[in-house]
DNA sequence: TATATCATTTACGTTAACGTCAAGGTCAAT
DNA sequence: ATTGACCTTGACGTTAACGTAAATGATATA
């Protein structure tokens, strides 16, 4: 387990340092210290990065990344909350499952336009 | 070919109509007017405002968004241009389908967290 | 010892994407 | 004629998500 120094993780993801604070100020992470203070970032925390990146690329809001994470981050070892948290994550992937099948219908869509671009052009190429 | 007023179009897509005139005058719409100067917005025009949603809905910017609509609105006559809207046009297909698969890995991911929340439950409940 | 590199906190600045008045014009109904 | 519902164009306000700069500290290297 090798733990990273900020720069090597902002490096990592491609992001600023302040990216990187910024998302700890907003309680997303929560890296160790060293003796003088300098944040260090296990693989824990680079897989929440991983998950904030990539909620990100879709459309989420940090707040609603930062749910999501706290969600499967803490400690649900009560029934009820791990009823809830199952639930809660359900709805989550069915909204993924939303999401892929509208992706699908644009690429189908944009696949459709691109027939009717090249129909054209190699009308312009005959006439 | 019924044309709707702004409210119309803002109650439609569920946004409002400030929503809407800024789509405007960031040069993404370009609905007709009235005598009295009115906006009316063509299908046309709600076509392209549900491309504009439904990218947004994929964490595009506006920006990003408005060379996509540009590109696919105007006048592509010449071949050059056809030409270089199929290219970008194909690229962009792939980044679609690039994040169906990220998607897809996302859902598959989320499901096996789930997995794991419903065992340890399914603990709880013996223990 | 001085220079450079990497880190820290604090705090003000910026931009996108709207929200929210304000002031005014049109048209139908009371 | 005035109330109300709809529209218009400014123009200033707001928030999220950082950017950027200042002042400072530890550590390595020339």
């Amino acid at each position: 387990m090798k733990l990273k120094t900020i720069t090597e993780t902002a490096e990592l993801f491609g992001v600023s340092t302040r990216t990187i604070r910024y998302y700890e100020e907003i309680g997303l992470l929560s890296p160790a210290r060293t003796e003088k203070n300098q944040r260090l970032y296990s693989n824990g925390e680079l897989a929440k990065l991983k998950l904030i990146f990539r909620g990100k690329r879709y459309g989420f809001s940090l707040d609603e990344i930062k749910e999501m994470v706290l969600l499967f981050d803490k400690d649900r070892s009560g029934r009820q909350q791990l009823l809830r948290t199952i639930e809660y994550g359900k709805r989550r992937v069915q909204e993924v499952e939303g999401k892929i099948k509208e992706l699908q219908e644009m690429k189908e869509e944009m696949e459709g336009l691109l027939d009717e671009f090249t129909e054209k052009l190699s009308q312009t190429k005959r006439g």
